[in-house]
DNA sequence: ATGCGGACCTGTTAGC
DNA sequence: TGCTAACAGGTCCGCA
C-alpha cells in the first residue's frame, strides 16, 4: 500500500495526536508481523514520552524519551488515530495506548509490516542504515542514480526501486517517474546517459512532491493518519492505465513483468 | 558486487 | 454461483 508519499501523509496526520504524549501501554493482539514485534517494546515503551514523528524512507519512527519506535506498513498496512476503548476489528494487530484515552492502532491484513524498538541511534540500526538518501533532500541527485546505474545490466526501474540506492520510491511512483522522464522502465540502467538520469532525478521529486500534496495515492484502502483517502490516483499518467490512451500522445499504455511486479508505460513517449 | 527467484501473508478480482 | 489462479502499494534473504 504505501509508499514514501503515503508514509508521508501518514507521519503529518498522527503526529499532532502523538508528540507530547505518554505512553502507558502497549497491546500486542497479533505479534507475527514480517519480524515478531519483540518483547521488550511493551516492556520498555510505556512510561515513554514521544518527542517527534520522522520518517526515513518508508519507515515511521517514534522517537520517545528512552528509545525509537521504528515501524512499516509493508503493502497492507496503516495507521491510525483511534479511541483506546474502541473494541479492535480484524487485523488490528497492534496499539500504543497514550494517557489521554486514545490509541495509535496498526491495521495490517498482509503481516508484512513491522514494530521494533532500538535505544540506540535508530540511524544505526540495521535496517535503516543502509538506506540510500531521502529524495526529497539535498543528498538524492542525479548523481547519485546516474553512479549506481554504471554497475547495472538489470532494467532502471528496479535501480529505482533498490531501497539502498533511493530511499522510499515503490512501484507506483516508479513507473510515473519513468513515464515522466521519457525513459522505458528494461532499459538497462548503465545504458542510460547522463542527462536522462538529471531528468529522471527531477522527476522522482516531482512526482514524490506532488503526491504528498495531494495526500497520497489511494489504490483500494489507503487512508492517511487523519481517515482520508490520498486524491494522487487522479493524477496517475500510466500506473494501472494498461490500454488506456497515454496522456501526452494517445498510444495505448502497455504493461509488462519486470522481476513479479507490473510495470505500465508508453511505448511511443518512453525509450 | 549484481541479479534473480522465493519467501513472508491475506484479500480481491478475473476467468472458467 | 462457485472454485481456482493470479495479482496487489514491500523488501529481505539465499543462491547463482
Amino acid at each position: 500500500m504505501p509508499e514514501l508519499p503515503e508514509v508521508e501523509t501518514t507521519r503529518r496526520g498522527i503526529a499532532p495526536h502523538l508528540v507530547g504524549q505518554r505512553v502507558i501501554q502497549v497491546i500486542v493482539r497479533d505479534g507475527r508481523l514480517r519480524w515478531p514485534v519483540p518483547e521488550h517494546l511493551s516492556a520498555q515503551l510505556p512510561g515513554c514520552t514521544i518527542k517527534d514523528v520522522t520518517r526515513r524512507g518508508k519507515y515511521l519512527l517514534l522517537h520517545t524519551t528512552m528509545g525509537t519506535a521504528i515501524m512499516h506498513l509493508g503493502m497492507s498496512g496503516s495507521l491510525s488515530i483511534t479511541p483506546a476503548v474502541q473494541p479492535p476489528r480484524r487485523h488490528q494487530h497492534v496499539d500504543i495506548v497514550l494517557a489521554e484515552g486514545h490509541c495509535l492502532r496498526l491495521t495490517d491484513p498482509r503481516r508484512f509490516g513491522c514494530v521494533l524498538w532500538t535505544q540506540d541511534d535508530p540511524g544505526r540500526q540495521p535496517l535503516l542504515a543502509r538506506l540510500g538518501p531521502e529524495p526529497l533532500t539535498q543528498e538524492f541527485s542525479a548523481e547519485v542514480l546516474y553512479r549506481a546505474g554504471q554497475r547495472r545490466h538489470a532494467g532502471i526501474k528496479s535501480l529505482l526501486l533498490d531501497s539502498h540506492v533511493v530511499a522510499g520510491v515503490g512501484n507506483i511512483y516508479a513507473n510515473e517517474a519513468l513515464f515522466m522522464a521519457g525513459i522505458y522502465p528494461v532499459r538497462a540502467a548503465r545504458r542510460i546517459a547522463f542527462p536522462r538520469y538529471q531528468r529522471l532525478a527531477e522527476a522522482v521529486v516531482s512526482v514524490l512532491n506532488a503526491a504528498i500534496r495531494a495526500g497520497g495515492t489511494t489504490l483500494r484502502d489507503f487512508v492517511g493518519g487523519d481517515g482520508r483517502p490520498g486524491y494522487f490516483k487522479q493524477s496517475l499518467l500510466v500506473y494501472a492505465r494498461t490500454g488506456a490512451p497515454c496522456l501526452a500522445c494517445g498510444a495505448a499504455i502497455r504493461q509488462l513483468r519486470q522481476g513479479q511486479r507490473s510495470s505500465f508505460y508508453c511505448a511511443r513517449c518512453q525509450r
